[in-house]
DNA sequence: CTGTTAGCGCTTTCAG
DNA sequence: CTGAAAGCGCTAACAG
């Protein structure tokens, strides 16, 4: 390729790796002290008109990038929120850290963005290196009660989002898993389905369970009963995921599966697909959490959408509360999801 | 984990935000002396086994956790590396950040992702951003030359992945992406069709404008001139995309389209269904860039895939390497697409 | 309004 | 092998 044509720009007016410049170069070069000079630009204290101008001016000139690492060490404290959360690569994950980052930006904090990876070992590794730069605070998708726990035993602010998990008091912020379950459930009940398959994760964080009380909530309303044999708990990055769903469609002979989130849902559908059963006649499908090709496949997915970016940026809003207000009580946000039906929901098909 | 009288005791009211401990306490508790507890626990220097053992011991029982600040202020350097992508919404750059991580994390750097959204401004404020916490590198997805141009004059190692836009000397990992848009272009024109319609973003980075050199060079290997009119550049956030796609589709009339990006092939696919047009019976569709959902819907587009991961990877190897031998030339690693053909593309209608 | 002074927590000479 | 001392760059008291 033409990689050649990046033709190095003339580096000789800047000493390739200089020391960096500080306050102290200011001070010398406007004639005046480091003291006056940190006041000039960080705005705080008394400084006259003239000396903040051509500190200004200075600064400006050398390139003056304030050093981090000394003013986090003086005060104490850093505008960084750390902020992890358990997969990247899913579009829910991403689009939670999008409404974070929003709301934290216009309230000039940084956010150091982590994945986890679900993994607990990975996740504690990042509460103590968000200690170790000494964060403002900590916005998590919690994996294990350790990682809230230390942090919070260190004084740093934590909101959980997602699910809570914590043993500590912290802010939350999560959408109401048990209605979602119980009115995509319900739904499905409404239809005439009387065999109800559903798949959740196998974890015991209060999103999964929510769901699954909500499965089970729906069915008590309606005066049935669960069989348990319909229920599939499959991990996160089981390899087995597809082949599972396959045994289970065997096996229990579902009207309907509820897929208690995105992956689950994309894997039933590429189950379904692959052996040729039509949704909905064959079979209906209900997905939790909205993502943008549950629209694009024919017919679309019936789902429990979430407000993701919303929960984000509500979380970061709990944060920067706190920050101001540290003795606040500890809050609880709960958000609604919405039944959004499409065509993968129908009747079932008579006996 | 330690004592539950600690937490409850805590949580009562007043001193919530205890000192933390310093290498001092540590030093302090185990009869030594500040300086050896650094060697001890940084590992660097002589320490007896028998006082490293000891340190060890008293730091873990304490709940000691370095100050990274102070550090980085004393060495002059962090083990921060800085990332900023165009928009974390979008699939490609999520797994870019993936592949970064999953390398960083092995040689244990901290990752500090942030998303620009494509603006110039907040790319330069986040270049700053990371100036400030005096990031060992940075690997960046760039908007505009003056953030990489910025950081280097600071003496910080960049990565620019996906694009080349830098004008001064950096390393970079980027695709083939002429050969992409040649070998998208080249198998339409291999299915017999002779107006192929191009939607490609209205940037100048190298990513796009190789995607439409790729457009120009398989025409003209074929011996075919190409009619302006079927090109169309359509900016990131464009509110009126899918009306563009529409008025392409009535004036040009093309047999086939060639989306140069996952978003620009979602715009064109929902065009093409609202308005029933058969795949790929009516008109054929390339994508670039492949993402679940071309899987996933009837029938599944074909695409030029990228080794999204494996670049990010590939650029915090390179990060890595600089790192230990920062006089190694400037090097310029390029990643081969894939043409994957799937059921999007056929023959052209006999006209 | 401005300068002097001290010190945040850590690492690194430099002597012992 | 260990400790004393200095200082990274910045800011907050505190005098002037």
């Amino acid at each position: 390729m033409g990689s050649d044509a990046r033709v190095s720009a003339s580096t000789e007016d800047a000493p390739r790796r200089a020391r960096p410049v500080t306050l102290a170069d200011i001070a010398l070069a406007a004639g005046t002290s480091a003291s006056t000079a940190s006041r000039a630009l960080s705005g705080r204290g008394y400084v006259s008109e003239e000396a903040r101008a051509r500190l200004r001016e200075t600064a400006a000139r050398l390139g003056y990038v304030p050093n981090a690492s000394a003013r986090t060490l003086r005060q104490q404290t850093s505008r960084v929120i750390g902020v992890a959360v358990s997969d990247l690569g899913n579009q829910f994950y991403a689009r939670l850290a999008v409404g974070i980052e929003q709301t934290l930006r216009e309230a000039e904090y940084q956010m150091v963005l982590v994945s986890d990876n679900s993994d607990r070992t990975q996740e504690l590794a990042c509460a103590r290196a968000f200690l170790a730069m000494r964060a403002a605070g900590v916005i998590i998708t919690p994996v294990d009660r350790a990682a809230a726990s230390l942090l919070a035993r260190h004084g740093v602010d934590v909101v959980e989002v997602d699910r809570l998990l914590a043993d500590v008091e912290c802010d939350a912020v999560v959408i109401d898993n048990e209605r979602g379950g119980r009115e995509a459930t319900a739904h499905l009940l409404a239809l005439g389905h009387r065999r109800i398959a559903l798949l959740v994760a196998d974890t015991d964080w209060t999103s999964d369970v929510g769901r699954l009380q909500g499965y089970h909530a729906a069915h008590e309303e309606a005066g049935l009963d669960v069989d348990v044999g319909r229920i599939v708990r499959i991990g996160f990055h089981a390899p087995d995921a597809e082949r599972r769903i396959e045994v289970l469609i065997d096996d229990a002979a579902p009207t309907a599966i509820f897929a208690a989130n995105n992956l689950l849902a994309e894997h039933a559908w590429r189950v379904l697909r692959r052996r040729g059963h039509q949704l909905p006649d064959d079979i209906s499908l209900v997905a939790f959490d909205d993502v943008p090709w549950m629209t694009m496949v024919e017919p679309g997915i019936t789902v429990i959408a979430q407000p993701t970016v919303e929960m984000g940026r509500r979380a970061a809003r709990l944060l920067l509360r706190r920050a101001d207000n540290p003795a606040s009580p500890s809050e609880l946000v709960c958000l609604e999801p919405t039944l959004i039906v499409r065509g993968s929901t129908g009747r079932p098909r008579p006996d």
